[in-house]
DNA sequence: CATGAATGAGCGTTCATTCAT
DNA sequence: CATGAATGAACGCTCATTCAT
């Protein structure tokens, strides 16, 4: 029941307290007593509402993540063109994340550990997110923009964990710049390397998106 | 005395049981007992050689990550070509890895959390692989052979990033393919993405690497 | 909230059954669990009380030495005569030990150590004790029933540590005698060396202390 | 075998590191490496010496106990008066102890405990010394000089008792005063409780002692 | 639904002691 | 005799989880 995606207003105040003491000491150095009085609420309480520590991480990991996702590809399906898809996408999860820095510090430096064990908890891990990243590329191979002798699965790859480490970082460098100027070169970097031969020219500016 | 670079036969004996264990069963689930059954020691022994189970992470992460890249270096100093160097370097950390597993899991499962509480240690983080990164791409733009406008910072990380990626995936895929096959596809969009583009012409084969 | 004087029964119980278990084994042999076992709670519970088990040894100490203090300090209140008050002193503390064995015991032969690492806590001395034996001698000069010529911090320190290490005594013989016994020689020992000279007379009986 | 009498200059040595080990962290936190250390040995050879940690301590305090006593019956029997002899008795066991601070930590602070456990080690105990206060006294008694109806037993523990004290409070005050300047007035008021009646007269000094 | 006192399994670490050299 | 590396039993303390109120 606890797994229910009921959107209970104090489940959110948990998770995000949650995220909050996380981000702060890490997944296992925060007790769930941080947790409660971070939530303003008894430490007995968080177990109505997950059935676990390991739950209330995964859960956000889950819910958040997903709702990034779902964010990510309704503002991406406005866009026609895959290559701008691909820089609209780098940009976007830079900003959110730049945005979220607590949530981000979770996901980057708690996540992997997670993904270990998140082995037995096949809904959790990225693939929904990878799989938005393989939909944008083969769309550019339909639409002529990207080459088609592109080894997808590792591309996929390359570019989440570009990505990814350029977060991960961020964070470490105890956030001391603006992540989103990374999102202009990071993209250009890949769509240079995916593009089609014929079709080489200057890459045009990142303004605007 | 502990934390001396003293090669004593039963410190490595004692890293290699522990890389094992913290592989199968990720760093907080293993326990010292664990360790030292592993190695044939008392579990005191371990204190002998290490401050405490942290010391013992993160010196494997010290030591051994010290020994790959000083590897690295010395393996591509015989080769001119930056764009070789490249290919070089990504099939030798991808060949690593593979040969050696254990490591690699601890490496990419447990690196996070220990990157966010190594910010105390300054000599344990990565800098020096970026490093090395750093130079081979600069060693390029002199040779003419890649760009001069690149934002260097936002490469070394995508690089890294997308590598780390790749051997990650590959570990939570359950080891069930060749990992080197990843090394070339992952070469060549990079070089692709960074190379002059006076320069364009089809990707030569990484046969022979 | 834990070294609050807060009367919680709880808190008491375990105590009490701290004091069994130090006086039957001493305080470095008797573990947390024997405590535990003796107070019928867990392990665990103890540190919702006591911060640690030194924290535990401590209060007990703080706690039980106030009470005899202060129930001291009432007893002789009524009474005007300082000989009188010195005798029922001695008579009180022999008769307080030897009703509460126990604790005697622990605070016997754990005191020591304690006094030595209590150094850092002020208030768990015996300074308030000795202030009460200084006020009645005191008051006994005043009442020109001791001599003038008294260094009072060698006579504090010379009746209590006889009273001390009569209680000692009688509790590593097993208690194979009635300690209130020893109150009367004891008084009149110290009495006669404090008393004026030109008072000198018989001692009168310590019956009806 | 370790426990005979033989004077080894190594047993001497660990002895008296162990001496300054023990007093300046007390016996339970003195680790067995650190009397090493301190004795320049290493940490086995001590149980060439001793069989236990317990019979290091023991041990000392056997030796060096039954090393004063013995050295204050020669002292004493030189003296003729019982009132002389108590007034030095004092004198001795002061000084003494202020002579070897150390030492005195170990005896006033560990002591306790050790009588605890010495239960038994029926050697080990502080018999002779009561005893050699008990002859003084007797022979006080029979000089005349002494009260008949004194409680020899309560007697001794008070006399004991009060010295030790004003041992303990010394070492308690960070040792900021002269300890033999409370002989004086420790040996006046015994000396004074303990009088024939009819003797009463001035005390005289104490100079010379 | 909410609480928070109580639980007790679990583990990192210490250190007295041993023994092969 | 002396060493000191190795041992492994022992234990204080934590904290996720439960449940009576």
């Amino acid at each position: 029941m606890t797994r229910s995606g009921k959107p209970s207003a104090k489940r959110v105040l948990i998770m995000d307290a949650a995220v909050k003491a996380f981000a702060q000491n890490g997944y296992h150095q925060t007790r769930i007593a941080d947790v409660a009085r971070e939530a303003g609420v008894a430490a007995g309480t968080i177990y109505l509402y997950f059935s676990s520590k390991d739950d209330l991480l995964i859960s956000i990991f889950q819910e958040k993540v997903q709702g990034f996702i779902t964010d990510f590809r309704n503002r991406l399906s406005r866009e026609e063109n895959a290559e701008v898809k691909l820089k609209k996408l780098v940009h976007l999860h830079l900003f959110q994340m730049q945005q979220h820095p607590d949530l981000a510090a979770v996901f980057q430096l708690e996540l992997r550990q997670s993904r270990h064990f998140m082995s037995a908890y096949p809904k959790v891990d990225l693939k929904s997110y990878f799989g938005l990243i393989g939909e944008i590329i083969e769309h550019g191979q339909e639409q002529g923009l990207l080459r088609k002798d592109l080894y997808l699965s590792a591309v996929k790859k390359a570019l989440f964990g570009a990505i990814d480490e350029t977060v991960t970082s961020w964070l470490l460098s105890g956030r001391t710049y603006d992540l989103t100027h990374m999102a202009g070169p990071l993209a250009d970097l890949f769509i240079r390397g995916l593009r089609e031969d014929s079709l080489r020219t200057k890459m045009e500016d990142m303004s605007g998106v």
